[in-house]
DNA sequence: TCGGATCTTGAGAGCGCTCCCATTTTACCA
DNA sequence: TGGTAAAATGGGAGCGCTCTCAAGATCCGA
């Protein structure tokens, strides 16, 4: 590598100092415009950068936000969520000049290697961690303990004192069950998420409540666990089926499909004999055949607000909020 | 934020030097065994992190690498292919133990944004560019200007002193529609990638030589072009059922997919009717009911070894190899 | 035309680490 | 037990930037 260009450098060739260079790459202000003009030329002809690692060390700020997607990597295949979460996130981080560091944790053997780099002072201004899921609880835990602002996507299980933002799930489930029953279907099922998730759990509530909620009782064998994958929804909807629901609740996309397929498979049509509704808004939705509909999860948006709420924790350090 | 350990508060409480908890730190020989026992111990105790920034600076290594996804952005929802990419990246940097910086460039403008933050100094050590698409060419330019060691996965169009690695797009092609050949097949079809892309043109490449070292002859009215989305799929398998093929290559397995539900609702069955083949080996092929083939593509191992040759170019300096 | 307020500029002191080199300590062999 | 080689340790000089502060240049009204 060439020795690369420093600010001093640049400074000699505009002929001022390292100070005002500083400033007219920050952007400051009190700088005389033909000065300005003369140091951005030089910098243009030079083609110097600043070094990050120089910068982030005297000012304290790295400029870079983590976003950590824990366990759950496996569905980093499976569930479009995730990439349109990391997507929205990417796209904040663009917007607002962050640069985005990824750390997936497959095992728990990764957490033991992501942790601590994680924790380095001045690699990262602030994290976001995709949650949701039991297991996740040790994850937050440490970043309490290594005092970095973090945002929790997906309401964690304890929240004390912790930032996070989420999506009603209680009510979206609650509407697209409603919406089921406007419909005038009687036997309603509802394939879940893994008990052992938060999102799982809420959207399990949204179903009963708003079967309830029409003097509805609520019946055990209209409700099977899935796991958020398709075959998880294949399977469930089999076992459904031998309880003749006429509409399905699946809370997720990726299962409401495994579901369709199931049906299918069984000789029925959808949405004649059995309608389904599943649950996040993904393109994927379009993909079979496509008679579904779907609950709208705006995850790109939900990304870059998560971002707005971890800036503002970085630069001002407020109280836990909570979004929907 | 609490002021935070230095080396040198470790090296007071130990009662040594800043130099020995250097060494400690980065796992360097010629420290005593009880010394090295106390100064960890401190560490532990103390909950000490080096700073990255600081490390970075004085080093010259960052230990972070890049992913940078041009404009295909739109496409890292559609197309797994991305995630899957993006996963074998992640993983093999923890492995590595490099942090991975995420890039979306979804517009200009984004590009303009990303461009410079890439180049600064210190940030990054090496970035691995995901390629194959006509207007990605400019991004490597500017790569190569910048002289910031990079790989790029995916054959670039101009690929001179540039380090890619691919998988042979001709020969897998070749060997897909060698196998619907040998099943028999007289009418085989292609749904190709937009001409703009490599893959794209490379897979057809495949297609045509597979079918005239059997010395059959290449219809055009077989080939249509897609886009690599289902939607796209869809339309180019419609407009190929007035041409009655038997059999269909399609260039990935998101637009097999489109095909698939097209003749569906064409009232055809695959693969009856009509064989389908995909590309890639996404799990999401096993989603349609699937009587879908598909070329496998380990796009988790070949991210891993985007990152293994990066590393080597990093450290060494080597020349472009390639690889598939 | 002069004094004070304001704007512009430069110098210096770090940020927390690595790396080189000089110094001290230990180990080893005659 | 002395002498030498080797191992262990400490000190200093940066890495390239930001930020504070003081000094110099410029402006304004009276």
């Amino acid at each position: 590598m060439t020795a690369s260009l420093t600010l001093e450098d640049i400074a000699r060739q505009a002929g001022v100092s390292r100070s005002t260079v500083s400033r007219v790459i920050n952007d400051r202000p009190n700088v005389r415009e033909d000065v300005r003009k003369r140091v951005l030329q030089v910098i243009e002809v030079t083609g110097y950068h600043p070094n990050a690692a120089a910068r982030s060390l005297a000012s304290q700020r790295s400029w870079t936000i983590g976003l950590i997607l824990p366990h759950s990597v496996s569905f980093f295949f499976t569930d479009p969520y995730y990439s349109h979460l990391t997507k929205g996130i990417a796209q904040a981080c663009n917007q607002y000049d962050y640069t985005l560091a990824l750390f997936l944790v497959a095992s728990k053997k990764d957490e033991e290697v992501i942790f601590p780099r994680v924790s380095r002072r001045g690699l990262l201004d602030g994290v976001i961690i995709q949650s949701g899921h039991h297991g996740d609880q040790g994850i937050i835990g440490r970043m309490v303990d290594a005092r970095i602002p973090f945002v929790v996507a997906g309401r964690p299980f304890r929240s004390d004192n912790v930032s996070y933002i989420d999506i009603d799930n209680v009510n979206a489930a609650y509407n697209a069950v409603g919406h089921l029953i406007r419909l005038g279907h009687q036997r309603i099922a509802t394939i879940t998420g893994p008990a052992t998730s938060a999102v799982g759990i809420d959207r399990v509530e949204g179903y009963c409540k708003a079967l309830v909620e029409r003097g509805r009782e609520v019946d055990e064998t209209l409700i099977i666990e899935g796991d958020f994958t398709e075959t998880g929804g294949y399977y469930a909807m089999q076992k459904l089926l031998s309880a003749h629901p006429e509409a399905v609740f699946a809370a997720s996309d990726v299962m409401a499909i495994g579901a369709l397929r199931a049906v299918r498979d069984a000789g029925l049509r959808v949405p004649e004999d059995i309608a389904i509704v599943g649950f996040d808004d993904l393109p994927i939705a379009a993909v079979s055949d496509a008679q579904l509909t779907t609950v709208r999860q705006p995850v790109v948006q939900f990304g870059a607000k998560a971002i707005e709420i971890l800036i503002d924790l970085i630069e001002n350090g407020l109280q836990p909020p909570r979004h929907i």
